[in-house]
DNA sequence: GTAAAACTTGCAGATCGTGCAAACTTGCGA
DNA sequence: TCGCAAGTTTGCACGATCTGCAAGTTTTAC
């Protein structure tokens, strides 16, 4: 065997696992109906115990909703130490940050439909992803209030977050209706039309 | 007896039944954790059988976790027939609905805020509770699709709902922290915080 | 090469949630 | 007042979710 590359086997390996629930929950689900599907299903088509697949989720929802990815240490360090400004530029700051962050690590966008999809039809599916960005919305606000000082938990920073992803949320929805190969546009998209919308001038375009 | 005065002696029943289960669970629930407390605890709290109990709530987290009330029907026509306008000045009508419903209906405070608490603490009554807000959102976007022309789905009405839900959780969550007894002024002060988020002339206040 | 650490698995058991059918309650007209 | 129709509660049986524990297996580190 050669040395670990960057990262441990054994790591890499349960990622790997991690994904092969994820993906035999969402192809079983889509063709049979979320909750025709056992667990014992996904865990035999993914090739491990049942048992087993609960080590990688702790639901069976979790196994087929998604979240945002996590953010990279380096865009988050970045962000945080840059220079003090009014929240509305750093609102702008932030929607950049996310669509560099959208760009390095775009989602399947099949995948993502398929969730989407799914979640309209289960309530189970919907909480646990709606659930999931919750917790990524408060990391946000935690990012924001360090670059504004003051806690995740305040008005602005809280309202920053919620905006942004507001924007992020809705772009990614109708990309996954499209072919485009990058959520970025639709995503910047929604930004514009939020800022249009609270904006006195504005009417329909 | 007397007449069944606007409403069915067996609805009223069955409002006050659902009620008692709810503040059961909610009780139970910030007493010994959520995760500590059956089904059959609280039916037996609420003094019904734990089959009646599954007859009210689809989950345990249903039983415990608060969505907004339905918004009343001369509400919704009224907004529905009003006059076509820009965006922006839906989204500013129809803060003044949610706001006049809010007046009206408000909730129960400490209610609220243990549900908040409870939530911070359970991923489960979280996920509960954030399907609910979002089933409400998208009744709402109906509504300002209506008016605008469209679907609910579309950009437009979706954003318009999105942004003033923002605000509604946004003001709901810092009143359930005050002792005010009402949560309209938090609510207004979000939807202005949010204005000013967007607009180039903001800085801190 | 060996021992610690991490991972997988089976098993037992508590709890959740549902379908069904038998009681029971309420509303209402004869 | 009586009794029927519709709605409600309940018990029972059952499948599924999820957890703790302990034994076996694989990877990593020295």
């Amino acid at each position: 065997m050669s040395a670990p590359s960057g990262e441990s086997l054994r790591g890499r390996r349960r990622r790997e696992t991690k994904r092969e629930i994820h993906l035999a929950a969402l192809r079983l689900a889509r063709e049979h109906g979320f909750d025709k599907v056992t667990v014992e299903m996904i865990s035999a088509a993914a090739g491990v115990s049942p048992r087993t697949f609960f080590n990688y989720f702790p639901t069976k929802d979790a196994a087929v909703a998604q979240g945002p990815p996590d953010l990279p240490d380096e865009l988050v360090a970045e962000f945080a130490a840059a220079a003090a400004a009014p929240p509305n530029v750093v609102l702008a700051d932030l929607a950049r940050l996310l669509v560099r962050h959208l760009a390095e690590a775009p989602p399947h966008r099949e995948e993502l439909l398929a969730v989407f999809e799914l979640s309209r039809e289960h309530p189970q599916v919907l909480a646990a992803m709606l659930a999931r960005f919750e917790a990524f919305q408060l990391e946000v606000a935690d990012l924001v209030a360090r670059r504004l000082g003051g806690q995740a938990r305040d008005e602005v920073p809280a309202l920053i977050a919620a905006v942004a992803l507001t924007a992020v949320r809705q772009g990614m929805d109708r990309w996954a209706r499209t072919e485009d190969d990058s959520p970025v546009p639709h995503v910047e998209r929604s930004m514009e039309l939020l800022h249009a919308l609270l904006t006195p001038e504005f009417s329909h375009d």
